[in-house]
DNA sequence: CTGAAAGCGCTAACAC
DNA sequence: GTGTTAGCGCTTTCAG
């Protein structure tokens, strides 16, 4: 079929062995044959054959990427670290999203087991006892991306939610506001849910805010939808405020966008930050202020880590990452000079 | 190391040919012996080896997407599709963003090569001579997503651009619109760029409405940015314009983020159509009116087709997906009742 | 029904 | 320096 060793080692007169050795860089050839053969090599057009290497070599110079729903625009920049870096240590990636279902994510890791991957990278999800011990047992590294466990030992590299969440909170109280309430996505969540409401909560006890139930409202998820529906609650049962701290980028603009349905002005009468620093939110009316994560830099680290742990044979330590308040034009300063 | 068909051979006292057999369901076992070999490799927690079977069966259920910018929330869908539809065939997708570099491209193309992958689909960009030549020694199939090749027989899955863009401009012509501009992205793009600026001139001349070089302004890219130089260009030359249509939904938002700072009102004073129908459409200050394309189903597609040649090893026809109007409020009726 | 053995394309001892 | 050979984990004849 397809051209292989043997023919290159035929046509120059020389060993397989010889061929191999010179594929590879290891010493024992000379620089007269080397030339034969590279010259073979390019005539015959030989490509060598990486599943024959994985075979022997236990390596496949590819790791996975488990994914809850690629769609979320928050992926993209993490994936893009992921790929690029992968690439550049020699590999490839293999996409697997599981829209959070645990099934879905126990056939992904199967195939992956069976296709032999150098690593995994487990992003943005609850990491479940079920996985965990399927990993273990793969006996691969695998590093928790935007997400981490508080029972397993899997190293991670996240920013630390809870504290970003209080520097937003804390940006909307130097701006001035007093009275602001929060819409989060699913509470459940071990990540990006309770550990924001903690900031936030923090932050308005330290400044000696007013907090009660009434200023948070937890919607389903994080998207656009969740901001609508989240928004018309959070109006009814703090009617006065005049800022807002959005769980997501999504939820922000599903509220400036109920907002100016109903005639309320951003930044003008109501403030929003957001939380993510996506793409849209810069191309937002107005645009955006939110809370950065060095995404694609999150996505490089994990995956260094992962090589890194596939060499050295253990693990590595976690990283937290710093987040950033990119200011734009979405929270007034109404602080009476 | 890992576990493998000798030790389950061992263990339940039979051949690894016959584990193989029943391992791939080919006739020649008793009930009994399954049972037993089915337990032990319960017991032993086996999971076969893809890599030694891909290269004995000449197929490693791997396909490989060539995306230019993953970045760009255009992907998503598509890849989205194209994931899906792989998994379901009990294969996996290698993503690889070439950036649209040429030499970035050929390396990628080794590699896929290299890991032996049983197909390829290309996206959204220029297929040039070169990586042709490359993907036809390699003699795998490979499908064409959201482009095609005027030069080389690769079979494709697309919407018709200029038709799109004429159904676009026709439908703001419709809507009582005369002196309409049009935003495009860069000219040379074989695609996404002329294509859509004839069916632009196209309709406009259908409905006998005047048209210049004063009409269309032809930016760098498809992006936010464009859209905000675009506008400002645009309205220098035609400053009395109703309506612009937008070669892409991120250009429709840069114009409808640049006219608002200009206080020019969408779509009261001014009318914009987009063109992608992104999940960002529908959260812009107003909803985006755009041409939408079936991106999942068309990824869906490509990959049932690469799936299909591998299997026939023959090529398969090409496909053209209906696009639609879809319709929000960026688009105002200015007709004189 | 079942086992022995060859071999997929390549690497890594081990000889010469 | 270079060739020979034994596998990597699996599928697939070919005997029995």
């Amino acid at each position: 079929m397809s051209i292989t060793i043997k023919d290159v080692a035929k046509k120059a007169n020389v060993s397989i062995a010889t061929v191999s050795r010179i594929l590879n860089n290891k010493p024992g050839y000379s620089k007269k044959t080397e030339e034969i053969v590279l010259k073979v090599i390019e005539e015959l057009g030989y490509h060598p054959n990486s599943i024959a290497r994985g075979l022997i070599n236990k390596r496949t110079h590819t790791i996975g990427v488990l994914l809850p729903k690629i769609s979320s625009m928050l992926m993209n920049e993490i994936i893009r670290g992921i790929e690029d870096t992968t690439h550049q240590y020699g590999s490839s990636v293999i996409v697997c999203h599981t829209e959070s279902n645990g099934q879905k994510t126990m056939q992904y890791l199967q195939l992956l087991h069976e296709k032999q991957v150098d690593g995994i990278i487990f992003t943005s999800e609850t990491l479940k006892e079920e996985y965990y011990q399927f990993v273990k047992k793969m006996n691969i590294p695998m590093v928790l991306l935007s997400t981490e466990s508080y029972t397993f030992p899997v190293p991670f590299v996240k920013v630390n939610d809870k504290h970003a969440a209080y520097s937003a909170t804390e940006y909307l109280i130097k701006n001035g506001h007093k009275t602001i309430g929060m819409i989060s996505g699913k509470k459940e969540d071990l990540v990006a849910g309770q550990p924001r409401i903690d900031g936030f909560l923090q932050a308005m006890k330290a400044y000696e805010l007013p907090v009660s139930d009434n200023h948070v409202v937890c919607e389903d998820g994080f998207s656009f939808e969740d901001g609508v529906s989240g928004f018309h609650n959070l109006q009814k049962q703090l009617p006065d405020m005049t800022a807002i701290f959005a769980a997501s980028d999504e939820i922000a603009l599903g509220i400036i966008s109920t907002a100016y349905q109903m005639n309320i002005r951003v930044p003008e009468q109501l403030s929003v930050i957001g939380y993510d620093n996506l793409t849209i939110a810069e191309m937002s009316i107005p645009p955006l202020t939110t809370v950065g994560q060095p995404l694609y830099e999150m996505g490089e680290k994990a995956t260094e880590m992962v090589f890194e742990m596939f060499e050295k044979k253990q693990t590595v330590e976690s990283r937290i990452f710093p987040h950033e308040i990119v200011e734009r034009k979405s929270v007034k300063n109404v602080t009476k000079a």
